[in-house]
DNA sequence: AACACGACCTGGTAGC
DNA sequence: TGCTACCAGGTCGTGT
């Protein structure tokens, strides 16, 4: 399940062979991949350069030049998604949904088995309302105590619906919230605007602390195929097993129809 | 405006 | 062995 550093890490290791190549050719093998615009949509791509890659929040924005019309690509993996850089030809695999075709006979394939994620092509409008609705990268000086203490106050979403909107704090996804809310103790269910300031700043710490540790992993993994989990989770995934800080029973509750794992007796 | 919720999508697996 | 039911979860559109 990508989020920030699974992304951040797929983008470092993608972008040497994809800037400065040029967009020969496009084929969309699905069309919903590209919803809400039609396959020919993408095809204004073609003949611009790739000059260079951005990650924005958990979207890949790829920057075209000429910036004329079309600006930006933009790619979301959401569930399932993959990106890889291959020979042509060669066998595409299975859940392919998007190819871009390069200069040296090499293409840029986008794979999705589930099909949840989106690529699409970004006109200067795209690109302003998809930057507007993507909050504060937490990986980034921006992200300072007093713009999630202000963000806070002003919800009562439970604490971890809150961390997973992308409009205040952007990247956050299940697994890394989880882990987040164990570290700063804090109740996933509790109003995030009744959490103490105590608490919010043991947060602020807390979500770029697991985010780089995850994104160490994700690299580690690029590097060493084989070897699995981006990071030693203490609560995500672990229904029943020991909170390793207090030694209750892990629990899994359900939050907006998803899985939420937190330890009962010391995160309050 | 803020929030809740179902739909989208398919591979893996638990249970019978 | 073969079948069914359920689970994984990011985002968007719709309704309150």
């Amino acid at each position: 399940m990508p989020e920030l550093p699974e992304i951040e890490a797929l983008i470092r290791r993608i972008r040497s062979e994809l800037t400065d190549t040029r967009i020969r050719g496009v084929q969309v093998t699905r069309p919903r991949s590209v919803a809400p615009q039609s396959p020919a949509a993408m095809e204004a791509t073609i003949g611009k350069k790739i000059a260079s890659l951005e990650r924005l929040g958990k979207n890949l924005l790829l920057h075209l030049a000429p910036a004329k019309e079309v600006l930006a690509i933009r790619i979301h993996l959401g569930m399932t998604g993959d990106l890889f850089v291959q020979q042509a030809p060669s066998e595409l695999p299975k859940g392919t949904r998007v190819v871009f075709e390069l200069t040296g006979k090499r293409l840029f394939v986008f794979e999705d088995v589930r099909g949840l994620g989106r690529v699409n092509a970004l006109d200067q409008a795209g690109l302003t309302k998809l930057r507007k609705r993507i909050g504060v990268d937490p990986l980034s000086r921006a992200f300072i105590f007093e713009l999630l203490a202000t963000a806070a106050g002003r919800s009562r979403k439970p604490a971890k619906l809150f961390l997973m909107g992308q409009d205040r704090i952007a990247g956050i996804g299940n697994m890394y919230t989880a882990e987040a809310l164990w570290r700063a103790r804090i109740d996933p269910r509790k109003p995030i605007n009744s959490v103490s300031k105590q608490k919010l700043k043991a947060l602020h710490e807390a979500i770029p602390a697991v985010l780089r540790e995850a994104l160490k992993g994700a690299l580690r993994t690029y590097e060493k195929p084989g070897s699995h989990d981006s990071m030693n989770f203490a609560v995500y995934g672990r229904k029943g097993e020991r909170c390793p800080r207090c030694g209750a029973a892990i629990q899994r509750i359900e939050q907006a129809g998803r899985s939420t794992y937190y330890c009962p007796r010391c995160q309050q």
